[in-house]
DNA sequence: AAATAGGTCAACCGCCCGTTG
DNA sequence: GCAACGGGCGGTTGACCTATT
């Protein structure tokens, strides 16, 4: 159909983005908020394209975002959740606030199917258990299918990617209290104030004040911490036993990701039943866009 | 020390879908 | 009903990093 461009592509940047476009964009949105992205680019002063710069909000400069080391309870909620849901990266990634779809993308890409194969656990695209789960795992290469390009060594430019990996802290994780919810993916929205604030009403049920709240600064809601996480889970048990609990120092994230093992079994066994009700795919794709209503 | 293989993840691409006029 | 538009999504790419040879 060749539907054209979401934008002009002459004359825009591309690539990485620099530390002055993500101050230009951040300023921008959060003296008008999230939206119209098309033009946002002109007003913001950027010569970037507007889908550009809306995935740069959503998948790195947005204040909510939890970056850093996968828990071991995400870990195994992303498996769980891919065995229902298959590659719904946004519907994965709304049952884990702070996480975005691109992050859940990548780490299963990269951790999580390579995991599950070298177990042996299952096939990470159909879920159907291996036979030989090593070979699988061999032929795969563990690189899920992704042809490898080898490039020189290069320059050794200044990337921003890593820049959060130069503070050298390692990643923290803070966890808060959950509410009662049917979780959903958490939206910035903004006030009148021009403050931002959750829109967390599907997700928590919280309160117009609570909304008020930067969830940065709701120190109260933290009851618990959870491993630093990098380690390996392991995998299939719903959580890893020798899973220790933290250290504060290690803790920076703000999540409201339940870290209640019964929580969590909840949520799961919630879906569970729901794709169990013997109603089909329609059922199953009806029950998805539910998630997010 | 240099070259290469393998891993990670930010960013791009193109399609799809809901909304609007 | 239709087309254009805006936004969202999943798949893919490629720059950069680390480990290994």
């Amino acid at each position: 159909m060749g539907r054209a461009p979401c934008c002009s592509k002459v004359g825009l940047h591309k690539g990485p983005w620099t530390p002055k476009e993500d101050a230009l964009l951040t300023k921008y949105i959060q003296a008008h908020g999230e939206g119209q992205w098309k033009s946002l680019p002109k007003k913001a002063g950027l010569l970037r394209c507007g889908k550009s710069c809306r995935l740069r909000w959503m998948n790195y400069l947005r204040p909510d975002i939890k970056r850093g080391n996968i828990a071991p309870e995400e870990d195994d909620l992303i498996i769980r959740m891919h065995s229902l849901l298959g590659n719904r990266w946004s519907l994965i990634a709304g049952r884990l606030p702070g996480r975005t779809d691109n992050e859940i993308k990548n780490y299963w890409n990269t951790h999580l199917s390579k995991k599950l194969k070298i177990q042996g656990t299952e096939d990470t695209d159909t879920h159907k258990m291996l036979e030989n789960p090593q070979e699988e795992a061999a032929s795969d290469g563990g690189n899920n299918n992704k042809k490898k390009k080898k490039k020189k060594n290069g320059g050794k430019k200044n990337k921003q990617k890593n820049k959060g990996k130069e503070n050298d802290e390692p990643p923290k994780t803070q966890v808060y209290l959950p509410k009662p919810i049917r979780v959903k993916a958490m939206y910035l929205q903004r006030t009148d104030s021009n403050t931002f604030t959750f829109d967390s009403n599907s997700a928590s049920g919280s309160t117009s004040q609570e909304k008020e709240e930067s969830p940065v600064t709701k120190e109260s809601n933290v009851v618990s911490e959870v491993g630093n996480v990098g380690e390996e889970s392991d995998g299939f048990g719903f959580f890893s036993e020798d899973h220790d609990l933290v250290n504060v120092s290690d803790i920076e994230c703000h999540s409201y990701f339940p870290t209640d093992h019964g929580n969590l079994q909840q949520l799961y066994e919630e879906y569970f039943q729901l794709l169990n009700m013997d109603h089909g795919q329609f059922e199953l794709n009806s029950f998805a866009e539910s998630l997010l209503d």
